[in-house]
DNA sequence: ATTAAATCCGAGTGGACTGGTTGGTTTTTC
DNA sequence: GAAAAACCAACCAGTCCACTCGGATTTAAT
């Protein structure tokens, strides 16, 4: 899963539409003005989520995108998935595949990637646009390691 | 945590340094030849590794680079967070602090973020290089959610 | 002393991706 | 018919990535 921007920018415009989508369907210009994402660009994105089959889009004045299903039926791992296609990782081809399968020492870091992968996946499938909105995130997958050394800071996912 | 192949890279080559560092330092030309990159740009690499006291050189011929550490107490997140200089995270100018705080409504999906941010960290920072060399990838943090609907597909983290 | 192996250093580069713009067309409501 | 909205296709400036190039410094081996 490929965790850009992009994505990012699709995440915070679902959870604006999951949180203004009463009766009304949401136009695109109400969550441009909103979250202050140009027009355009939010256009780009809620193509690829209309093909996702995540929102539904009504056409004419008065239209705009409801979601295709319910706020606490829709995981954000979707949603990335739907805007920031996969993309195959550094060397090793495709995850489980050929590729990387052949030189074994070439390739010594592909389960960890793969795993960092799963956590990942993991934990943004088991957040729902309904979770994010009422700030019910589950943190409760992981718990602090051992970790003996010192604690390194901390930044955002990119 | 910034994600990127540079990251990954960097990880590779410290990995294979790990592996044949005996008793001679290894030079970045072997670490080029075995992992197929290239030596000027893991030469970029390993100065900033080297900044970040991560690895030792050694000038000269017959030198090169030696862990600073041993395998055993060098974390993967250190390697990425030492070639990957975070960058601020999308809107939210910096994770905890100012600029974000303010319009709360406009960045709803700050903590989901923010806790993406933890499990990523958490995650890398509970491998060694000596567990990738060994393949005893810590498995144990994340257990499966309830996840109730279809599952959709997993693919690298990029 | 020379040579050569290696680390160091800085500048530059092609390509990809981001975030956005422009300029439309269709559909639908009023 | 006017206007609001979704649709659509192209294009574009900036940035970053992975890499190259051309050196310079240090030091071991001859």
């Amino acid at each position: 899963m490929k965790l850009s921007t992009k994505g990012r920018y699709a995440v915070m415009a679902m959870v604006d539409l999951a949180r203004h989508a009463q009766t009304k369907p949401v136009s695109l210009s109400d969550i441009a003005a909103r979250q202050e994402i140009s027009l355009s660009y939010l256009e780009q994105l809620f193509a690829r989520l209309r093909r996702a089959e995540l929102v539904k889009s009504v056409r004419g004045p008065g239209g705009g995108y409801r979601l295709a299903r319910g706020s606490a039926e829709t995981r954000v791992s979707e949603i990335i998935l739907a805007v920031d296609e996969p993309i195959t990782a550094t060397r090793c081809t495709e995850m489980g595949q050929a590729g990387c399968r052949a030189d074994r020492s070439k390739c010594l870091t592909h389960d960890l990637w793969e795993e960092l992968g799963n956590q990942i996946h993991v934990f943004l499938s088991s957040v729902t646009l309904y979770d994010v909105l009422e700030r019910k995130l589950s943190t409760h997958i992981a718990e602090a390691p051992p970790a003996p050394a010192n604690s390194d800071s901390m930044a955002a996912a990119s």
